[in-house]
DNA sequence: CCGGAAATGTGATTAAGGTTACGAGAATAT
DNA sequence: ATATTCTCGTAACCTTAATCACATTTCCGG
């Protein structure tokens, strides 16, 4: 892959949507292009945060195993996305994993070389601080989603989550498996499946060999706000 | 309150620890010292966020009111610490209200000085990303803690983040009512009084008029490890 | 000092959802 | 192609913690 093609892919993405030539080529230059198969581990919960990920093409959900073993799903990035800042911004270790769930590639760039590009184009600074404040967003709804609201609404908004904003036919970003959705709605494979069920009898969803469709979006979006 | 004493408290606490005169003194030429009393709010779910405020004295709580009337509170806020920065760097509205919860002053500074400000000092928009970082990291640990453990470790870890790390006599950084402790932790009023007996029987919290003392500290940290 | 309002302690009941269990189909690897 | 491993559907049961319902105490303003 030649600087002019990573260009392309970075400049469609939000984040480095308006860089400019000079930044987009800093990042290329600074950047060492990586790839990983499906189920390959992009960043590990424990290790010292010494990177930064830009991802290029693919899928990743970044996860959290509990000290008693639970996994914990926290997102699901694609391309666009950057993965790994904080760590790399406060010193720490990494809290959370991120796993390929597709073949995906990325450029990854190292402290110094991130903390070069900080330094050197000021606005880089600006979108990052936009990014973080996004995932602080998502983070707290997730809180509030958690804690305020019973099984069913809080399914609807993963579910919400995870369509795609043009909804092609209802199709999700990501065809999760039941136990996979599980993990990210905070509840078990078996009580997905009956709600699943239940929505699907009522012609909300469709779950046709094994994809979840989302048939009536406003529906969906109203049991989100339900009070049970 | 003068420039001086302003600079004083400003410097005393984190993010502003290692500011240099000049952004110190911008920060108090651009702000606008504001006062609060005991359950004023200092910041309104819902509003358009045209300021960020900086807390100079007392204590505030940052809570959310979901769509269902349930509120969760997300974290207590001290002197020091920076409140609604983010609607203001994505330009959203207000996600989460901040209520004081006792006399409180603080440091109101508009989206232009805010700017002004982190194009002037480099070094500020550094300092504000590793503010967020590690609220990204707290906001992730609470998901986590709430997924993966049940009310026990969990009620353990909130009083953990409770308290003080000089650890004077186990005392907590603010005494909450049962009830406003059950919102932090996400749990029932009852079930918290009821945890909190059966620790005080066991000699690890000591309860006295009202106030919830820490002192088996280690057991305290190992229950919220456990895996029920 | 006194009265009302919060905050606290505790039991009984209930509901939500997790867990266990099992059988069948689909996908993947050797 | 066939064994092995995921995934899915569904039922019975059980645990956790919420809810309801009071009595009691503490706190605070007048």
């Amino acid at each position: 892959m030649n600087a002019e093609e990573l260009a392309n892919i970075l400049a469609e993405h939000s984040l480095f949507a308006d860089c400019d030539e000079a930044e987009l080529a800093d990042l290329i230059l600074r950047g060492h292009f990586v790839q990983y198969k499906k189920a390959d581990e992009l960043i590990m919960q424990g290790d010292p945060g010494n990177s930064l990920l830009i991802l290029l093409s693919g899928n990743a959900r970044t996860s959290m195993i509990a000290s008693n073993g639970n996994e914990v799903v926290l997102d699901y990035a694609e391309a666009g996305q950057v993965l790994g800042e904080i760590a790399l911004l406060d010193g720490g270790e990494r809290t959370a994993s991120v796993t390929a769930i597709e073949p995906t590639s990325a450029l990854s760039i190292t402290r110094a070389a991130f903390e070069d590009i900080l330094a050197k184009h000021k606005n880089m600074a600006l979108r990052l601080l936009k990014v973080m404040a996004k995932r602080i967003r998502t983070a707290n709804s997730m809180i509030e989603g958690d804690r305020a609201y019973t099984s069913g609404p809080r399914l609807a908004r993963y579910l919400l989550r995870l369509s795609v904003a043009g909804a092609n036919e209802g199709r999700l970003k990501l065809d999760l498996s039941q136990s996979e959705l599980g993990n990210f709605a905070g509840m078990s494979r078996e009580h997905i499946n009956r709600q699943l069920s239940a929505w699907s009898e009522g012609g909300i969803v469709a779950v046709e060999s094994g994809k979840i469709r989302i048939l009536d979006h406003a529906m969906l979006s109203h049991i989100a706000e339900a009070d049970s």
